[in-house]
DNA sequence: CTGAAAGCGCTTACAG
DNA sequence: CTGAAAGCGCTTACAG
């Protein structure tokens, strides 16, 4: 029914061998043959079996892509951090041939323990994945011996795994840095509960404390109730008020949107009586109004990083179990 | 080197026959020819090869996902709503067994021609397609037979075609309604140029005409330059401002937030002296300050409801070539 | 540079 | 309910 190898190599008049070779540029044949094998191709309208090649090269040219596994639903609707993160994957795979898609899992709890099957049996080439996982879990990934991509992972090191993360002890810094320098002294930290289980958000929180202990100022962690970061925000506003907080870092811009969203609701002139930073550059960070001070991560580029790395790995242009750490920088805008 | 059928076939002491109809439910089998055959997939560690699989079946347990070509790049990026639809996506298909996943692409106007490859080579089994798309390309995706679901597509019917839409047309027409009940009279309609190329917009538009008509009202469109919506929110502002229109109703509700922001920066106290409605019920629609009046329409189950449809057909369980019309509502917020 | 042969892991009639 | 055989479309040594 369908048109394979063997009607392409009937109509270019060589062996299967040739058509296979010129459409996987191995092995060596004349100029001529590769052009009468590539016109026999167009003209029967002949399209590789990805199935039956997967069957005999076990590899798939797929690469799987997962989101972290304490998100049970709509990953990708609570934050825009993973949709960017996905752009940026998608732009890396378009210089690819076609050959090379991405399967992508979003593994809730339940799910978890089935990544490894679903690596198996789809023969998945490699692997991309967003924050952090169950150790037991890496452990099991890493045993697969194919390439992995870690994007945000604190955790530790596994032989096949690369890392990519942003300077997060550094943007907490900065952060920091900018509320002093805006001449204000009562400087908050804020975070969605429990800030300890997650080891990115404590490096940002290390940050903050690095500048706080330089200008000599009292550290004020306040943690909200775990929940949607920008309903987070919201209901953390009255206690820092009561505080006598007149700034805030908060590790996330979602969580700096909700409380902005309460602090003007309260009439607080943020910006001027007020200062707040959020981290991220979230695009609602400056569309906002006032627009959010923040501290930018290039998402987008770490998609695109990981993307190629993990692509070079399997090409063998590159190594496995690197580190990269991408820089950030403060972005001031009306609200510090 | 990997544990197939045959291996499970001698540890359970049955045929290779009997292993794999156990796996797919097929003919019947003992109850104990059953337990033992698990029983020793589950020893042996045995994953079935998705690839072998699809070789025989000519089937792959891979849904495609196409997002629309006049994206060039960041389609997730640009909006949450196609995120919103993933999340629905992923959300029907955490029921399924782990063997249905999702390839996903975007195809770019360049890669659009490569659809049809793509869906050969990797015999994928349905597709799901979120808006507007080349004619000459869905005449060439009906052509494969497969079934296809399509989300905001209001184009011409094709056999192998489902459709899933909202009811656009009365959402333009309950933004316009609200408005005029709160009182406005100068009542534009913004919208992201060109109108005309896009008949999702375009109905919204017309209930936002059927409003205006029975009111005895005058329409008043405005298109801003093409772009990103929250900076052609931004840019209409002073037009409107200008031509003394005291309440907008914008097409999507990133328009409206860049509008907003905009007002806000001049000072126009929006939701007294000025009424504006956006369309979507977007996640940041409620996170901006005053917060948005727009209609919703539930992104979430589209997406869902889409996936299921497409289950069903394949599973055999409905048909093709249907059409569904979800409902919207308004929902009354601080700025209408 | 080319061709004949074997085999990847599975399912599907078919005969028992 | 079970087993032996054929075959899905491809790649990979191997011999020429």
């Amino acid at each position: 029914m369908s048109i394979t190898v063997v009607d392409v190599a009937r109509e270019a008049g060589v062996s299967r061998t040739t058509v296979s070779n010129v459409f996987n540029g191995k092995a060596k044949y004349s100029e001529e043959t590769r052009v009468a094998v590539l016109e026999a191709a167009r003209r029967l309208g002949y399209k590789p079996n990805l199935a039956a090649k997967s069957l005999i090269t076990n590899r798939s040219n797929l690469i799987g892509l997962l989101l972290p596994s304490y998100v049970d639903r709509n990953t990708l609707t609570t934050s825009p951090f993973y949709n960017i993160i996905l752009d940026g994957v998608y732009s890396a795979l378009q210089n690819e041939t076609y050959y090379d898609l991405i399967i992508y899992s979003v593994p809730t709890r339940a799910r978890l323990s089935q990544v490894g099957d679903w690596i198996d049996s789809r023969s998945v080439d490699g692997v991309l994945a967003v924050g952090e996982f169950n150790p037991r879990f890496l452990q099991e990934i890493n045993a697969k011996e194919i390439p992995v991509v870690l994007i945000d992972n604190y955790q530790k090191n596994f032989a096949n795994f690369s890392y990519i993360n942003s300077d997060d002890e550094n943007g907490g810094y900065l952060a920091a840095r900018r509320l002093l320098e805006r001449g204000f002294r009562s400087i908050g930290l804020c975070a969605v509960s429990p800030l300890h289980t997650s080891p990115l958000m404590q490096k940002r929180c290390e940050g903050y404390r690095r500048a706080m202990r330089e200008a000599g100022l009292e550290e004020k962690v306040f943690e909200g109730e775990g929940g949607p970061p920008f309903e987070t925000g919201c209901q953390m506003a009255p206690a820092l008020l009561e505080r006598q907080v007149d700034a805030v870092f908060c590790l996330e811009d979602m969580l700096a949107v909700g409380l902005l969203n309460e602090l003007l609701r309260r009439g607080v002139r943020v910006g001027q009586e007020f200062g707040l930073v959020g981290f991220d550059n979230l695009s609602i960070s400056w569309q906002v109004y006032p627009e959010l001070t923040t501290i930018n991560q290039n998402i987008f580029d770490k998609g695109v990083i990981a993307t190629t790395t993990l692509l070079n790995i399997l090409k063998e242009k590159a190594m496995r179990n690197t580190r990269l750490i991408l820089p950030v920088e403060l972005i001031a805008r009306g609200t510090a």
